[in-house]
DNA sequence: CTCGTATGAATGAATG
DNA sequence: CATTCATTCATACGAG
């Protein structure tokens, strides 16, 4: 930000954040961020801020749109994709380096999958819409701070090992052997 | 639905993202949907149908199979997810930088509990969507050919003119005159 | 111009 | 139904 800058039109181009956006009007096809909105972001994002909510986005949107045309859902994204291939690098590298030891998804094939089944729907899908009178304390974000201290990683790690054959436990029972007749029309609902 | 799209002829057909899984047993990643295929969902979102019951679900899978590989879930999904982002797409808010110089917060309107924000995406206002009842015995497909029906969907147009008319305003906070080194400027968080 | 990489955008799949 | 994660698609840029 100190290294110049201008009000609203020139942004520095170098780089792949050239603030082309900000000022005569290029193909807009999709939002390049300027190195100033890439820098708040970031430094956002380094404080601990991973998800921002709604109040959030809009006042980083905001703030951002100083520098160049920028839309809450662009901030929504950056943080989505940030977090992501943040995860995903981790990964990589944790993979990389330890693999001679446990790469943390040491996956205990507990069958995961057999929660697909049989209760309401095809497929797990709690849908218990009945009037349960739980109260949930509806839990505001705090929104001064944004340090949720989400370090934590979700181990979650559903084994994506999905192969062709009977993945799923249950079975579709639509003969997909003799295909529909042509003249198939929705009137099966 | 949203201007995404982006792939009626084009599902992966590089490299690593298979793409069709429609036939012929390939890799089994995620259910990737064909043209036809988000046609017909596509086709009874719009008449109406928001959250199929389960005996509907399997009957529009099991003619959707005629398309390609699909199961049930795939199906539930779509909806869920579908109607999701259409809400959460309709949520642009009032929010542009244009005129945000004015209280736009006296939007709390009635003594009403303040429900609004905290929690809700918003962003990518696209078309309007009244909202419908359940259509029984929709008739959808043409009989035979399902694929030259519509082709005025394929627009991509992201309706954001590229303008940087942001003209913002004044109520930047952050002490950009004096900016401190650092985090100043976020403290609007 | 083509290709590889970084990243914005979209969406399938879950989870609570 | 709201929110989040994972994966993929699409595009901008720089290198060669």
């Amino acid at each position: 930000m100190e290294e110049g800058f201008s009000s609203f039109c020139i942004k520095g181009s170098h780089g792949r954040g050239n603030g082309n956006n900000g000022s005569s009007g290029t193909k807009c096809g999709r939002w390049n961020p300027t190195t100033e909105q890439v820098k708040v972001l970031t430094d956002l994002f380094r404080s601990g801020l991973r998800t921002p909510s709604t109040d959030q986005i809009q006042k980083i949107s905001t703030q951002l749109s100083f520098y160049g045309k920028i839309e809450s859902k662009n901030v929504f994204y950056w943080f989505q994709n940030h977090k992501a291939r943040e995860r995903q690098k981790r990964r990589k590298v944790s993979f990389d380096e330890n693999d001679h030891f446990i790469s943390r998804d040491n996956n205990n094939n507990n069958n995961i999958n057999n929660k697909i089944s049989s209760s309401k729907r095809f497929f797990e899908v709690k849908e218990y819409q009945s009037d349960q009178r739980v109260i949930e304390t509806l839990q505001l974000f705090p929104l001064n701070s944004f340090e949720e201290t989400d370090q934590q990683e979700k181990l979650r790690f559903h084994g994506n090992e999905c192969r062709e054959t009977s993945t799923f436990p249950y079975t579709i029972s639509t003969s997909e052997l003799d295909h529909p007749p042509l003249d198939l029309r929705l009137s099966f609902l």
